[in-house]
DNA sequence: CTGAAATGCTGGATGATCTTGACCGAAGTC
DNA sequence: GACTTCGGTCAAGATCATCCAGCATTTCAG
């Protein structure tokens, strides 16, 4: 589904999506209304979700990233789910297997605006909060190399 | 030290970072260069920490997400974090305060694939992984709005 | 209070980039 | 073998970004 062609694309736009038409052409050795036609396909296909900007959260003031678990108390799951998409705080959510429901990522500026922010989930779930001290890791894409067995 | 054209920009930027300087100029009431200028000094400052792509793991073929919790053995620390660093299916890690030392996110192919990469890290810590069955928010910036109390 | 310097903005000219349309060749189909 | 489709190139016209000169406002020293 994807050729080399439109992996290099990706990679080169993951590291700079401002990189010119032009100089996407040049990089992958094609002509730059092939490149822009590639382009409009990886969007359409929704390969490419968005071109966006990241923002360094403490250049906003949120001096403070945790990790969040949440079981909601039983009945409550569809009320906290949607508490926790209005609070514009968390930067991630993802529904898991296991015990914990909710697993997501609360930005705060301070530590006390964290108990503020949990006390609106507080009285319909329980919830278990892992401060970040470091990120090993920032998000990243998955490997862009083609799936083991291409049927090419 | 951001003002509320700054905050403007990167609004608008967020939701698609291919906006011209002329529209995003228009947008905010000032012109292209002053605008061009702003940019630059928000990337300069670091708030703009990049311009990227965001791609979707299911059109790479990754089908499926989980959330790692990571506590090395006594001693093994650094190995594991190094080890998670280079296993390129780590598409985010934190280090937090409490009983688990990281949480990671790893994206894989297929179920199979999970074994196949936690077993790489099994010796040196102890794993316990939650299938992400649904994201009811999928990674945005916090809040862009002025810190509380601005001295302006 | 006054003048100078710094800051941030505008407008227009210039050069670079993107987009569009016409055309071409390879590959698969009837 | 001819037709259709797909993905590509090239060239021109349109659009956009950058550069530069000039201006207003603010700030600060004297």
């Amino acid at each position: 589904m994807l050729d080399d062609l439109d992996r290099s694309l990706l990679e080169i736009l993951v590291r700079d999506a401002r990189t010119s038409l032009k100089e996407l052409a040049a990089q992958v050795g094609l002509s730059s209304p092939s490149v822009s036609e590639r382009l409009r396909r990886l969007e359409e296909r929704g390969v490419i979700r968005a071109f966006t900007v990241e923002i360094d959260p403490l250049a906003l003031g949120y001096t403070l990233q945790a990790i969040v678990r949440i079981k909601p108390l039983p009945g409550k799951l569809h009320i906290v789910q949607k508490l926790i998409e209005e609070i514009a705080e968390f930067g991630e959510c993802d529904k898991v297997t296991g015990d914990d429901c909710f697993v997501a990522r609360l930005f705060v500026r301070s530590i006390g605006d964290l108990d503020g922010i949990l006390d609106r989930i507080a009285d319909k779930a329980e919830t278990s909060t892992a401060i970040i001290k470091a990120q090993p890791i920032r998000r990243r894409p998955p490997p862009l190399g083609a799936p083991s067995a291409s049927s090419s």
